[in-house]
DNA sequence: GTGCCGATGTAG
DNA sequence: TACATCGGCACG
């Protein structure tokens, strides 16, 4: 089984392939991670949902730093969220399976449940103790590491306004520890007809 | 199980 | 003012 470290090769590719390939790798913060499972996309140019397009802070923030670093921010006020940059995107990690720290992780999220430990973007970044300290760090120095194969499921996005419609949270097929489950409209990318395909999985609710 | 709602910081 | 969210509570 191959586990080698993320570099910025890897991260320095076009950001859709990515957050793909994300899927089923590792990550480990300080002690505490566990298996990629969920992974949002947002591009830097032509997306509402991107902060780029609004913010002048972010924009600069992307064009200053290379792939691979950490773009974290607070959220409502509470929730901080853990990004990585990569070529013409930024990638929201979402949701992973616990596996290293869960001790720590549950007595920061006061949690014992293990599925509502990182199931979530908000629930992640309090689990692994992100903050906005953290913000610009590098992550390609073992942070990341490739994991074993993973069957990928793309969905319309959740908890945006702007630019829902698109395919663009990836998520492992059939794992219990996503945020949300696929709904009606996940498709498997590269399979030709989606169309069909999200027809057929409604029908099976 | 569903759905509403408040918390709380900050960029624009 | 609008958020890339979450947990608690009401309901039944």
């Amino acid at each position: 089984m191959p586990d080698f470290n993320l570099n910025r090769e890897f991260f320095d590719r076009p950001f859709l392939d990515v957050a793909r390939s994300l899927i089923g790798c590792t990550l480990c913060w300080q002690g505490c991670g566990g298996r990629i499972v969920e992974v949002e996309a947002y591009a830097v140019e032509g997306d509402a949902a991107c902060h780029t397009a609004t913010r002048r802070s972010s924009r600069l923030f992307y064009q200053e730093n290379p792939p691979g670093t950490a773009y974290v921010y607070l959220n409502y006020g509470i929730h901080w969220m853990l990004n990585v940059l990569a070529r013409e995107g930024i990638l929201l990690i979402r949701a992973l399976e616990p596996q290293f720290g869960i001790p720590i992780m549950q007595a920061r999220r006061r949690q014992e449940n293990l599925r509502a430990l990182c199931s979530g973007p908000g629930k992640l970044g309090q689990a692994l103790g992100f903050t906005g300290m953290d913000h610009g760090k590098d992550l390609t120095g073992g942070v990341f590491r490739s994991g074993g194969a993973a069957e990928i499921v793309a969905d319309r996005r959740i908890g945006i306004t702007k630019a829902a419609e698109l395919p663009w949270r990836f998520m492992e097929a059939g794992s219990p520890w996503v945020s949300v489950p696929p709904g009606p409209f996940a498709v498997r990318p590269g399979n030709a007809d989606s169309a069909s395909e999200a027809t057929s999985r409604s029908g099976q609710r």
